[in-house]
DNA sequence: TAGATTGTTAATCGATTAACAATC
DNA sequence: TAGATTGTTAATCGATTAACAATC
């Protein structure tokens, strides 16, 4: 019975890891864990985890814990995963494909159904027995298919020509690897944003921080 | 003339952004802005703007706004992106091609100097010019070419198994697509994590929220 | 000078942590 | 029953927003 208020975002991005840690404990033959123990293996504090678990409407047990069986169970729930969403990925470059190879969708929901391109060299080859097809093709691909989300990984200017299409084909949720902004295009989809660059400007920026402070310290 | 204070996570994590848009205002040819102005354009608020920029010791000037110009150069400081680092990608399967192909290193003040691998049918090939070396020539391979960054491209258990190594060669940063927790194991790093199926399973709730939202609006 | 807009302090809001009563 | 550990309320901490005096 979970509790219907807001979850904040902040919550429900330390959702997978816990799915991880408890997939892992699982996977391991564990029974039942505390929040102590928890909190120690993924180095939080138990509080956090008592509070974070309650947002979803208490699934442990006074004295005894958390039964890690039932918890795996409720966090596929809560996370989705165990309903079948139907994707399309457009762009079949170096990153479309990494994304079709290397992502296990299956096991996280997601069925991808059909590759997007415009390079005329691309459209017709293989990708993990899926034809990539031309872009040309993708409204009425959507339309016969059932398909829910789009995972984008074509550029931003890619993006902007054809997000509209995708839209009024009634694509409401995006992995959008692009610096396209779409939320604030259209404010009723769900999108979540990997932007690879940023993280590494991130890096960059706590590697210079990094430096400087240790040079300060040598002084 | 920074202020040397602890910058939050926060503030630094919206770094990237901003360059972003002030990038393209210099490549349009724009010569200032206000923070009212970009606020409207990156859909923030101005104080926030403001308050980022002051981490970091007033570059604006009262009445008149920001430089742009000035904010560019300014913010290629504070990200490093004009100073080189040397690094190396661990992993040529999908992932760590789609990384090396796919990004543009140089602009970010990157430079890939090896790829590795362990798969043999792998190793030999070229990817960007770059030849793929066995792993097993890492270490010597670090150490004399001044590499100060690790990209590794490669599943959880191969970064358990490598890391010790790459830390005693002296690589205190890492890019890491795995879900090893190397700051936890080597608190004496910079770790910049893309977990993209972390990603992937909060677009899964997401989604699901908002259909259960929509159910709910519909009785 | 008057208008604009910053830099900065103060107020608000939200998220994390601590504490503890409830209860298995 | 006694011990353990949750669920939840209260306290703290940090981040965001608002306000305004300083100043270009």
């Amino acid at each position: 019975m979970p509790k219907s208020n807001k979850i904040s975002m902040s919550v429900i991005r330390r959702l997978p890891r816990y799915y991880r840690f408890i997939s892992e404990l699982a996977d391991n033959g564990e029974q039942r864990i505390s929040s102590g123990k928890l909190a120690e293996l993924m180095n939080v504090t138990a509080s956090q985890i008592r509070q974070d678990f309650n947002c979803f409407g208490g699934f442990g047990q006074q004295g005894y814990g958390y039964s890690i069986s039932y918890l795996k169970s409720e966090m596929e729930n809560i996370l989705g995963l165990n309903k079948v969403n139907n994707a399309i990925i457009l762009g079949a470059g170096n990153l479309g494909k990494a994304v079709a190879l290397h992502i296990n969708f299956a096991e996280r929901g997601f069925n991808i159904k059909g590759i997007f391109e415009t390079n005329p060299n691309i459209i017709g080859t293989k990708i993990n027995d899926i034809e990539v097809m031309s872009e040309s093709q993708v409204d009425e691909f959507i339309k016969n298919n059932d398909i829910s989300i789009a995972m984008l990984c074509i550029p931003r200017q890619s993006v902007a020509t054809i997000i509209d299409r995708l839209y009024s084909c009634g694509i409401k949720a995006y992995w959008n690897f692009s610096h396209f902004d779409i939320a604030r295009k259209y404010s009723d989809t769900v999108v979540e944003n990997v932007h690879m660059t940023d993280s590494l400007m991130t890096l960059s920026y706590r590697m210079n921080e990094k430096l400087k402070s240790e040079e300060k310290t040598e002084e």
